[in-house]
DNA sequence: CTCTATAGGTCAAAGAAAGTCAGAAACGGA
DNA sequence: TCCGTTTCTGACTTTCTTTGACCTATAGAG
C-alpha cells in the first residue's frame, strides 16, 4: 500500500471518530509514519482539497497545527459549484476522471452512474480525428451536460 | 507457443480463480515472463480490448498497477450485440435517443441512467466546431463505452 | 520590543511505475 | 522467395509519489 493511501485513511478514520473537524500536529503524524513532514502536505493537497470535500486551516509557529474540516454540502451545491464554477471551458480525460470519483465519494452519484460517464469522456469513446483541444472542449460541455441531468432530478 | 499467447493464457487462468477481476504489476509480469514490459501493452490491446469482452484500467507512479475486468458472460448477450453488431461506426442522437430509450424500458437501466446517457449524447454537450459525421462516430463509440460498462457490472 | 525556538509551507528534484510509438524481427501465405 | 501482418523490443514520455533543502509565520522569553 502507498503511504499516501494510509496516511489518507488514518486521517478519514479520525474524521469518523471525532465526526467533521479534525486537528493534527504535522511533525507528529510524519513521525509516526516515518516519513518527511512535507509528505503530509502532498496528502492533504492531493486527498483533501475543496474538490474533495474538505478546508484545511493551519497555524505555524509553536503551537501550531493543522485542522481539516469536512465540508457538509448538499449534492446539487456540489453540482452546482462544478457546472458554475469549478469546469471551465475545457476539462481533460483526467481532470474528468479525478471529478468523477470525487463524486462518487461524497456519494453525490452512484458508482454505477460513475462508470457510465466517465466511459462517456473516455479517451476511447473520442477517438475521432479532431483536436485534443476540441474534444476537452466537448468532455466539459459533456460533464456540465450530465451534472445538470443529475442536478434536475435531485431536485425533489 | 507465442510469447504473447502465454501471457494471454496466464492472465486468463488468474481470471479464472480470482474470478471476474484481477490486478497485476506491469513490471512484475514482464519480468516474469522475461520481456519488456510494453509487451503486456500490447497483449492488453490484442487479447483484453473491449471488443475480446474486457475493460481494463491502471495507474502509473509509486504503487501502480493495471486491473482486468472481464465482463462477458451469458447475461450480458443483448448488450454485447449491441456493441458488437447493432451500433455500427456512427449513430445520429436520434438513434441514440431511441436506443436509450428501450434500455429503459427493458430496464437495463434505470431512468436515472437513461438520461445521463442522453445528456453525453445530446447536441448541446457537443456543440463544438466539428462536422456532425465526426460527431456521430463519437456518438457511437460513446454508447458502446458505455454499454460496456453497463455490461461489465451487470454480472449476478 | 526584539530574539529565538518552534512550527508549518514551498518547490524542485529524485524515484517508481505505467504508456506510447517507431522500427526490428518473426511468421505465414502467395 | 517476397510481401504483408503480427509480434516484440527499446528509447522516450507521462503520471504519481517521496524526500530534502530552504522559507516564513507565531508565540513566548528576556
Amino acid at each position: 500500500m502507498r503511504l499516501s493511501d494510509s496516511i489518507e485513511q488514518f486521517i478519514k478514520d479520525l474524521l469518523k471518530e471525532e465526526s467533521t473537524e479534525v486537528e493534527l500536529k504535522r511533525n507528529e503524524l510524519a513521525e509516526y509514519f516515518g516519513c518527511a513532514p512535507s509528505q503530509i502536505n502532498y496528502v492533504l493537497a492531493t486527498r483533501f482539497s475543496p474538490d474533495h470535500g474538505y478546508l484545511t486551516e493551519s497555524r505555524r509557529g509553536g503551537g501550531g497545527y493543522i485542522r481539516i474540516v469536512r465540508v457538509v454540502r448538499s449534492g446539487s451545491q456540489r453540482l452546482m459549484y462544478l457546472v458554475n464554477d469549478r469546469i471551465g471551458e475545457s476539462l481533460s480525460e483526467e481532470e474528468c476522471i479525478r471529478l468523477i470519483s470525487q463524486l462518487k465519494d461524497q456519494q453525490t452519484v452512484t458508482a454505477d452512474e460513475a462508470s457510465l460517464m466517465a466511459a462517456s469522456v473516455s479517451s476511447r469513446a473520442l477517438s475521432v480525428p479532431v483536436p485534443d483541444a476540441l474534444k476537452d472542449a466537448m468532455r466539459a460541455k459533456m460533464m456540465k451536460a450530465m451534472l445538470m441531468t443529475i442536478a434536475a432530478r435531485n431536485r425533489e
